[in-house]
DNA sequence: ATACACCCTGTATCTTAGTACAATGTCAAT
DNA sequence: ATTGACATTGTACTAAGATACAGGGTGTAT
């Protein structure tokens, strides 16, 4: 079987070769087989799990979740219902964020309006915003 | 002048304690006066400046961000011009990241549909995705 | 044979925004 | 006078996700 080396791995998936070492720490690849002098030798399937944790990744999961999702595997048939789940918590989790990041934004406009407009002699309406009670 | 302790000024601004000593090493506010003992005196000015980092951490300025913008305040006249700045380079993060979310809530949503819809026997197309290359 | 790139390990450091804790000092009330 | 709540300091720790570095070993090309 062909296998590569820390830095072929980190070259092919596009990661840092110490993540490698701290993926392993964390549990997210499995401790590869070593050579005789102790190198550690990676086979495809780690390629495919370190797209899993980079693809699960962008999607906002953390290393954590990530771990439980890999957890899931195990269990093929059981594997639809849990990840499903996760994935349901995790677009609750963005549809949150969005909603708050929504209200900043508003905010933000508002009070780039109000510089806009603002009488120079004045002073910032953001800064004086800012120090005023129960603004946002 | 009206002065108050570490414990009254955390309590008036709903601040841990501790978070005050650590503005004050984070330069966001300025060492307060000391009593005799050496406790910490602080005025209605340290209120506001409390109120202005919290109202700037709102709306997601960083506290070296909401120390820059501290720094503006001191030339009076120019701190429209420099805030507006910085408020409309925060707005532009703010619009980034909740395109990103939306991008991820898409991607979140589509990952639910194909797992209510998938065969049982087959894998979970979560995992399964997560697995496959450049899949967002 | 020696230079150089790479690998190994353990440990430390980074960022952000605090929180926690120990050992000690002070102040107000009883 | 003693208790209890607060204050002081320095230092360590937290989460999350890495990244860096020292001191050594290995593998390959010239």
């Amino acid at each position: 079987m062909e296998t590569m080396t820390r830095g072929e791995l980190a070259k092919k998936c596009d990661v840092n070769v110490e993540a490698l070492r701290y993926y392993e720490k964390r549990k997210l690849i499995d401790p590869p087989k070593r050579s005789e002098a102790g190198y550690r030798l990676y086979t495809e399937e780690d390629i495919t799990r370190i797209r899993f944790i980079k693809n699960a990744q962008t999607l906002g999961f953390s290393l954590n979740e990530i771990l439980e999702l890999l957890k899931l595997r195990i269990y093929k048939n059981k594997s639809c219902e849990g990840a499903m789940k996760k994935a349901q918590a995790k677009l609750e989790d963005v549809e949150i964020k969005i909603k708050t990041l929504r209200i900043i934004k508003k905010s933000l406009k508002e009070l780039i309006k109000q510089c806009e407009e603002a009488i120079p002699t004045n002073d910032c309406p953001i800064l004086s915003k800012f120090e005023s009670q129960n603004s946002f």
